[in-house]
DNA sequence: TAAAAACCTGACTAGTTGGTCAGGTTTGAT
DNA sequence: ATCAAACCTGACCAACTAGTCAGGTTTTTA
């Protein structure tokens, strides 16, 4: 028996960066970037905050580093719909990944709307600009379904707004949700949220729901 | 001419008091509570720190006379709306409330955003208590709605979550919204906005939009 | 007009924070 | 066994921040 690393080894480096990452998202998540401590980030972690100092250089680069590990959730099937698509499908798809991602992540869900409700100010040129090109080309798609005749005559900015305004509500106000209704919500509370957000959205566009989402 | 004052004039104290919780509410709005600086709302108000402090003991008094202004924000029509009234009505009078305090108070539904995604660490039992008995009291009044077959079957929570998701997104998101579009809203986007939300909603609940928020 | 109340502020302080540094130990390849 | 690379951390510090305080000025009241 070899005591060197085998491929599926993990080094005690890449375990502690999981862990300070894991540990940051929570806290940048409740406290947001300027009232987050590195030392609580270190608490979280269970290592001394020299060591997460160690492996990230600076807050900002942890915090850089995390945003830019969110910004990959963000990918989505509605990237590469076209024309040919059937609208009510994409997006009662693209309805599903976003629920999913506020159940799933709801820290980085968090962090993203922090980020942008003070002014994206850690969102470089790049991303943005990026995410413009995403934006115009989704509008132009969903223009083109109008034109077909697939979709009814809507504005499709108000559209995806809905569409974000309504999913992300569950991961950014999950606290405010389970205050009211007493508990926080599981995975089965989470499906039927989803069932009706797509109809919601579907109906709102003269779509029928798709067997498949129902 | 007497120099002193008369009911309309305002105190030199009223006039710094509004000018700094203005200025505050635009500080906490873009940095958060923590991440917020006294010297920079002292700079925005155009008064030396120590002037703030005299009026509002501390950063965390500042605060809270925010949050209670925004509390104050959240009341409308729909508190007293009860099984006799059309749902229709009430629900697009509601939708169009909100909407306007995202137009006319968008750094008040950040702060408010901000509070809640943070785990709400400065509202008080009192205030959740309230809130919840507020929200068990909607939720009977759609229920009314529904067994009077006023309305249809749905989830009243997900009725609500689905108005304050939305109708708060422009608020919040008012930075990727204006990055997005190329320019940010004006009162006729808001309004158009507003009606297509009205008809997402109602059309939603199988209610036909009343005539006047067409 | 005189006293009281309200308003103002420069200089200071105690506490906190992100980050450095030097001197370690452990691990892995040869 | 050896050596380099990776990993670890207590002690420390410079910068910043909310808040104090004492000694003012201005405004209001009687």
């Amino acid at each position: 028996m070899t005591t060197s690393r085998n491929e599926k080894d993990v080094t005690i480096g890449e375990l502690n960066r999981s862990k300070i990452l894991r540990a940051a998202e929570e806290e940048f998540a409740s406290h947001g970037y300027k009232g987050a401590r590195v030392q609580q980030i270190a608490d979280r972690a269970g290592l001394p905050k020299t060591n997460v100092l160690y492996y990230f250089k600076s807050k900002e680069s942890l915090y850089l580093a995390i945003l830019e590990n969110i910004m990959r959730l963000w990918n989505s099937r509605f990237d590469e719909a076209t024309v040919h698509d059937d609208p009510a499908r994409v997006l009662a798809q693209y309805i599903t990944d976003k629920m999913e991602i506020s159940r799933s992540h709801g820290n980085s869900s968090k962090i993203f709307a922090l980020e942008i409700i003070n002014g994206a100010p850690n969102l470089n040129d790049f991303f943005k600009d990026q995410h413009s090109k995403w934006m115009a080309g989704r509008v132009a798609v969903i223009n083109e379904w109008i034109k077909a005749g697939k979709l009814k005559q809507t504005n499709p900015y108000y559209l995806l707004y809905n569409i974000w305004g309504t999913s992300q509500h569950y991961a950014d106000f999950s606290t405010q949700i389970t205050e009211l209704q007493g508990s926080s919500m599981g995975q089965q509370d989470f499906e039927n949220a989803t069932k009706n957000l797509i109809h919601l959205i579907l109906t709102g566009c003269d779509l029928t729901v798709p067997a498949e989402f129902r």
